[in-house]
DNA sequence: CTAGTGACCAATACGTAATATGGTCACAGA
DNA sequence: TCTGTGACCATATTACGTATTGGTCACTAG
């Protein structure tokens, strides 16, 4: 099921209303971070905020999809500071080493401060949640502008096409990127990915 | 436990005898690939041999030494593969490319094929069995070598590190190399481990 | 001394009955 | 109509007594 909306809102319900879909978020947000995914229910939530479980359905058609809100927001945390460390990088090798650097230390960090939200997250991306893959797919276009940026500036070579480029980089480095990889190569970060991006960028050269 | 022995026939006990632990290695052989790692029981062994199950416990000091001696094997004939492929290649261009397609292509088989074995395989590589870690330092002493020979011949960049460099290419393939990984990414075999070892050859470019 | 084992123990796995949970629906009050 | 719910069902999960299993050891036969 859920396989025709990889949108990162799929599986809600009823009106886009905020304030009671905001309260399950938010309820759902203390409750997955303290007791997990599996030990928190949905009556945990409702009686949260006060409400009975049924009404839960009325804006969500799943616990899961409840989980894929609450860690579409954990990697939309990720991403903006994956963004803001780009955004001060001149060049674009400087930028490139920042969104990767940002991405593993974000991603690393949340596994050690936030443990049951990491593992929602690398969860959502074995089962390929729609909140996964939607972050997935902004942050190869950031991974795209970047390399467009630096092709532009005469930076990066220009034979490759384009998208196999970003491709082959987003593949090389999904070991620490991706956070179901991620979690068995803790041991050598922030090393490894330091060399690896330095493997990346030296393939760039044009 | 085991903390001291990272090698692959670590866990052996009694006379380096081979008539009888050949005989439990064989029924291991079968045993774990039939019906797994899990469902065999030692004495399962004993008795397809033909012995009691403390006799076992005389040649091999739990299981777990059984399964990695097997797994073992299993990884042995993957090298093996991966050695003859290189051994085609001319240059060391060549090569690098037959050790990564070699490597991904006999992993996907054994999973494919022999799914059990598979599973014991990335189990050993979870747990970093001594079978698991022998066979990643051969891997990268292969690699090693045809990165030196490629320098040596002008075809590689002579700047970076060498440790640096393997270990950075190490890196890069480590999704479609170690079995754990490889197994969330086979939907992506061949085209991507392909775009990432060429982008790893543009960046060994002197 | 060597080759081999039954009996034994702690820990783990398993089967199953009881319980809890995800999810729906008809309905009620305003 | 809109906000909200109790009662309900099928499936999943838990709890827990029982059976297996990994592993050891004292011991026997030759």
């Amino acid at each position: 099921m859920n396989d025709i909306a990889p949108t990162a809102d799929a599986g809600q319900r009823g009106p886009t209303d905020h304030t009671i879909r905001d309260q399950i978020v938010t309820a759902a947000g203390e409750h997955f971070s303290r007791y997990g995914y599996g030990k928190t229910t949905v009556s945990d939530l409702a009686s949260s905020i006060g409400f009975s479980k049924a009404y839960i359905y009325k804006f969500f058609e799943s616990k899961q999809a409840i989980g894929e809100a609450i860690c579409s927001n954990t990697l939309a945390s990720i991403s903006s500071e994956v963004m803001a460390s780009i955004a001060e990088g001149r060049t674009a090798t400087d930028k490139l080493r920042r969104m990767f650097k940002a991405t593993v230390d974000s991603s690393a960090k949340l596994f050690f401060d936030d443990r049951k939200l990491y593992d929602i997250a690398a969860y959502s991306s074995l089962e390929r949640w729609g909140s996964s893959t939607a972050h997935q797919r902004r942050m190869f276009e950031l991974l795209q502008q970047i390399v467009l940026e630096g092709r532009a500036a005469g930076e990066f070579e220009r034979k490759t096409p384009l998208d196999e480029t970003c491709r082959a980089i987003f593949g090389a480095m999904q070991s620490f990127m991706n956070p179901v990889m991620l979690q068995h190569n803790l041991d050598r970060v922030p090393e490894a990915p330091n060399e690896i991006i330095s493997l990346i960028l030296r393939s760039l050269a044009p």
